[in-house]
DNA sequence: AATTCTAACTGACAAATGTCATCGTTTTTA
DNA sequence: TAAAAACGATGACATTTGTCAGTTAGAATT
């Protein structure tokens, strides 16, 4: 008996938060039995583009970044995975080598959980497809939305958007500054500019007043402004 | 018997193009008495944005866009889907309304297949299923690769990029023309620029000798070219 | 065949963005 | 704690891209 509870899946609240609470707990025993807990120290990966991946990581604390490298050398971040999320879920699912690298943002602990007892609750347990199935296309859906703001909109209306992104997922601390705090470039690698002009909008919508930082930290002060500014209306 | 036998999905040679070909010869036979076969004039529309769609439809003949108008007006085109690959899936999965437009861009013969018949074999077939599943990982990595071609390449590598991409989709006609006639505008709306960008780097490349046109139609010449400027060995 | 309409194309200019260089500050590491 | 590395910030400038205005060519309609 070396394992805490808390230390099974089936009684992982972290599960709730993904595909997972679909299985029955019989099936998240057989999960927990042969999943693997790791601690990845911030800056370090998770796993790199091109990888095989044997399994998928369960993220149970901390913030990692999905990100891909791009031709002209800058490294293009996708998504940013918290508790709770799946990664890997996709290269398991295709049996392909990820086209993604997951680098760790923060200190997190992770759970390796190996592919071939997913696979057989893919094949066995309908309610758990399903429930993979709903959320990619939900990912599908989110992924659209990406690509037409990307194309069509600026860069100034991209740093807003992901400043009220990064607020409405992480949330604010007690003095409301947002409770993620990416670098300027890692900003800029998600909006999908250079690190200067990230800055030199990060410094523009401060001295409007409708942000304010100190250091890394950034808190939205006029929502309505940044919003306003997403949706074009200037 | 009035229909013709390959108006049978059974029987469709289309099917072998998509999730449908996992369903069985049973399945589909059902499918088919339920299924109806329309024929959408090129610019007609399929379906709009925010429509709620009670089936999908499964492109027989012809091509059609998918898009997204953005805040500033202009339609981003999302995909391109021909021959054997179904719309509205990811709406009907997640049963919200869609968040693209579907417009023929020609002459189209699509069947329209309710939902409850999908969703039954859904719920049923875990073969389809995983069709689906599959099909939803592939589409969904796909985007991650579109989405940093966006972020990441410039207006001239990706029109190089998308050319290549037509030619590969689409193929070419005994003279060498991509066999997928689009407006300029519809290549700056898949491209995410303005029409005028997209036709001077049209003429640069014309210049160049790295392609040729006749009217709308284009042909490639130098492929080697065109591949060095989308990779960004300039 | 004349007219109308749409799309292709071009020029001129403004605005947005990328690149390079530099410097002070903060964070990390030895 | 000192040294090294990473980061934030800013200026200067080149390049890319968007916008507006207008002309030409071809297709569709009458």
């Amino acid at each position: 008996m070396s394992e805490h509870t808390e230390q099974r899946c089936e009684n992982c609240i972290v599960r709730r938060l993904n595909t997972l609470k679909a299985l029955t707990k019989e099936e998240l025993k057989n999960i927990s039995d042969s999943k693997e807990t790791k601690t990845v120290k911030k800056g370090d990966p998770i796993f790199n583009e091109g990888d095989r991946l044997n399994g998928v990581f369960c993220v149970r604390e901390g913030v990692s970044k999905l990100s891909k490298m791009s031709d002209n050398g800058k490294d293009q971040i996708v998504k940013l995975a918290k508790r709770g999320e799946l990664l890997g879920q996709r290269s398991v699912i295709t049996e392909q080598s990820t086209n993604l690298s997951a680098v760790a943002l923060s200190d997190m602990t992770v759970c390796y959980i190996p592919k071939s007892h997913l696979k057989d609750n893919i094949s066995n347990n309908i309610k758990f497809t399903n429930a993979i199935l709903q959320q990619m296309a939900n990912e599908l859906k989110f992924a659209d939305d990406v690509i037409v703001n990307m194309a069509q909109k600026n860069v100034k209306q991209r740093i807003a958007e992901t400043l009220q992104y990064l607020e409405h997922t992480f949330g604010k601390d007690e003095e409301g500054y947002i409770k993620m705090i990416l670098t300027r470039e890692d900003i800029a690698n998600v909006v999908g500019t250079a690190k200067e002009a990230c800055i030199r909008q990060l410094t523009k919508f401060k001295k409007a007043g409708w942000i304010s930082t100190d250091g890394k930290r950034i808190k939205i002060v006029d929502h309505k402004a940044l919003y306003n500014t997403i949706e074009g209306f200037e």
